[in-house]
DNA sequence: GCCAACGTTGGC
DNA sequence: GCCAACGTTGGC
């Protein structure tokens, strides 16, 4: 099993959102960046455990548990002529972009990225490195234990 | 709204 | 296959 960091923007859904939804599971559509898709297509299984980013808002970080639910399948968002993320190149024989099933687990308190700077011991996370922008990185199962051992200490 | 960083495109 | 131009991301 892999842990993962996805990014969301909370303006187009969040993990409220996400919640508010069917089983608490949404596609992971849009996602228009190969290594990203590689991630999605290649590495993940269902049970993988995802942190829920909120990004490009007014307090990014994490805002949630979550983990894949399925496997990826063609994003259905480049087939759609009226969607942003229509792709002309795609086609339902010959898809291009995939994207998982994610379930929402819980919501947590935002673990801003000012506090993730904070920690040692996440230095190395690839959402904190300098010019990142990959809206689907690996997380070391070190650092996700450290920020999920910190979460489950402060509600004891 | 700015802009650094970085991915993609397309002419050659 | 190079690389300049352009587009996007996303924190600030």
């Amino acid at each position: 099993m892999r842990y993962w960091l996805m990014k969301s923007e909370p303006s187009v859904v969040g993990v409220d959102d996400v919640l508010a939804m069917p089983k608490q599971t949404v596609d992971w559509w849009g996602i228009r960046n190969y290594q990203a898709r590689n991630f999605m297509r290649d590495q993940m299984k269902v049970g993988d455990q995802v942190f829920f980013y909120h990004s490009n808002c007014a307090m990014p970080g994490i805002a949630g548990l979550a983990e894949v639910a399925k496997l990826a399948y063609p994003d259905r968002t480049q087939f759609d002529p009226a969607s942003h993320y229509f792709d002309p190149k795609a086609t339902p024989e010959n898809p291009r972009w995939m994207n998982v099933d994610v379930r929402v687990v819980r919501k947590t308190r935002l673990v801003s990225l000012d506090e993730l700077r904070r920690h040692p011991e996440l230095a190395h996370m690839r959402v904190l490195q300098r010019g990142n922008r990959l809206s689907i990185t690996p997380v070391d199962p070190a650092e996700w234990g450290f920020i999920v051992g910190r979460l489950m200490k402060e509600e004891e």
